[in-house]
RNA sequence: GUGGAUGUAGCUCAGCUGGUUAGAGCGCCAGAUUGUGGUUCUGGAUGUCGGCGGUUCGAAUCCGCUCUUCCACCCCA
């Protein structure tokens, strides 16, 4: 057979042992802010039924969701009239019944649903995990990736908005990345629909508006009159698409427009109140009203918000928000739930191209025994163990390489000290100790290792 | 899903309007130094030129298809 090159599916990685110790280094980030505040950590399994996830991303997202072909038989109960209509949706609905999921938060939600019984309400839960979505790869863009979520279910405390913007602030400001958190309010945006009389909609006003900073007014009152828009709905529009000013500017203009609004002014009232409590938390990261913040899972009902990155290019780096219903589609209605996703991979990349990762910081292997041979091997042995024992990473080169070749992997793993024990050591009873930073050595006795190394820990 | 760029040694890349034996730096291996790495010096190995097909006397070079990566759009973490 010939040798096949390897590789590994689109948008997909490999993650090499530096590149985990920096990972980790978000993840333990991220997760010691979770558990500050009451959150415990869930895994659900990496696929779904798809019944559980198609419908839940809106149109865009049922397309991007890995679907998993049937095992055996998967055209069991496909028809060749049904192959020859050529309905894609029809078919692989007969074909895959599972599916990779796309997000944490429905598959949360089908979990609060299943395991109501268990859980203490309201329930706060973190899960770090990969998700998976068939876009086509770009920067900051892959097909497997990892969220890392904090979600509460069953309190429709506004506090917990307020929560995880202070959450944000801490996990941010202990990475290094000084960020802007946008926030709005979904209330608001279907109030705005209603003001210009198309309250239907909402989807095609807010993605236009979304644009706004990217291609500026004229492009988007373009592309709400392609959308179908009339002018004069465009034309009651641009009021909203003007407003500026403070965040407190801001919601004092759209209460005098939402004055015949009731859904709007909640929206307003809704902001006021997680401002409010801002304020007297003292939470200091820069939170600012952006109209044009839509983003496009359609589940969310309340505030919605995204995190950006100020000295980087790149897409948000963390969103989230109010879902009033989603555990209704499973069954149990009347849940409100509230959530934040931290971006692991982008954030990654934010910290390489600010170079802000801290200096490597746990090396693997301390220290490293030269291998003489099989005859000082006995002697290292016992040593190696009670090493290990005493919980100090150790190993022993395992063949009797020549030193000059044993020194070099030291070296290139990063393992600060090598011990010799050769002939003339094991004669006496003593370990030649080598810092391998200054290249300095000691001779010490066998029977004082142990301790020595524990004293160099402090 | 649409449009554009890209792929040459382990890595970063050079390689003219097609021409015979495809190069550099770094890394790797060996030696200088038979118990001493990171510096230095000397020597050495390495390529289905992303894959498949076509044009041609001849293709890394031109054409088609395909895959990868990247960029823009759509959308999104």
């Amino acid at each position: 057979m010939a040798v096949q090159k390897p590789s590994i599916p689109k948008g997909t990685r490999d993650f090499l042992p530096t590149e985990m110790a920096r990972r980790n280094y978000i993840f333990d980030t991220i997760r010691e802010v979770f558990r500050c505040y009451g959150f415990q950590p869930i895994e659900t399994p990496a696929m779904e039924n798809l019944s559980t996830l198609l419908g839940k991303y809106g149109e865009e997202g049922d397309k991007l969701l890995f679907r998993i072909l049937n095992s055996g038989n998967f055209l069991e109960g496909v028809s060749s009239q049904d192959l020859d209509a050529g309905n894609l949706p029809a078919l692989s609905a007969r074909m895959c019944e599972k599916g990779l999921r796309y997000d944490l938060t429905v598959p949360f939600a089908r979990f609060v649903v299943q395991n109501q019984s268990q859980l203490v309400f309201p329930f706060r839960r973190y899960q770090i995990q990969p998700v998976w979505r068939a876009d086509r790869p770009q920067k900051g863009r892959y097909r497997e990736f990892f969220q890392c979520d904090a979600d509460v279910v069953g309190s429709d405390s506004l506090l917990h908005e307020a929560d995880l913007i202070q959450m944000v602030e801490q996990v941010f400001s202990r990475l290094g990345i000084r960020v802007v958190v946008k926030i709005n309010n979904r209330k608001i945006l279907s109030g705005v629909a209603s003001l210009i009389g198309a309250p239907e909609r909402v989807t095609d006003i807010t993605v236009a508006i979304d644009k706004l900073d990217k291609i500026g007014l004229e492009q988007v009152n373009a592309e709400l009159r392609e959308r179908g828009l009339p002018d004069a709905a465009v034309v009651a529009l641009q009021p909203v698409l003007a407003l500026s000013g403070s965040n407190q500017e801001k919601l004092a203009c759209l209460d005098a427009l939402f004055e015949h609004i009731p859904d709007g002014r909640e929206g307003v009232r809704e902001l006021r109140e997680i401002f409010d409590y801002l304020a007297t938390m003292q939470v200091e990261v820069p939170v600012e009203l952006d109209l044009t913040l839509a983003r496009g899972l359609n589940y969310y009902t309340g505030a919605i918000l995204e995190v950006k990155a100020l000295d980087v290019a790149m897409g948000s780096i963390c969103g989230g928000g109010r879902y009033d219903n989603l555990t209704g589609i499973f069954g149990l209605p009347g849940i409100s739930g509230v959530g934040i996703s931290f971006g692991a991979d982008r954030i990654f990349d934010v910290l390489t191209q600010l170079d802000a990762f801290p200096r490597e910081t746990a090396q693997s292997t301390r220290i490293m025994f030269v291998n003489f041979g099989a005859e000082e091997q006995r002697q290292v042995l016992p040593l190696l163990s009670a090493l290990r024992r005493s919980g100090i990473s150790a190993e022993l080169y395992p063949e009797a390489s020549k030193i000059k070749k044993q020194l070099s992997y030291a070296d290139a793993r990063h393992i600060p000290l090598v011990a010799m024990i050769g002939a003339d050591e094991a004669a006496s009873g003593t370990v030649t100790l080598k810092d391998m930073q200054t290249g300095t050595q000691q001779s010490v006795p066998v029977s004082g290792l142990c301790g020595l190394l524990a004293a160099m820990e402090r």
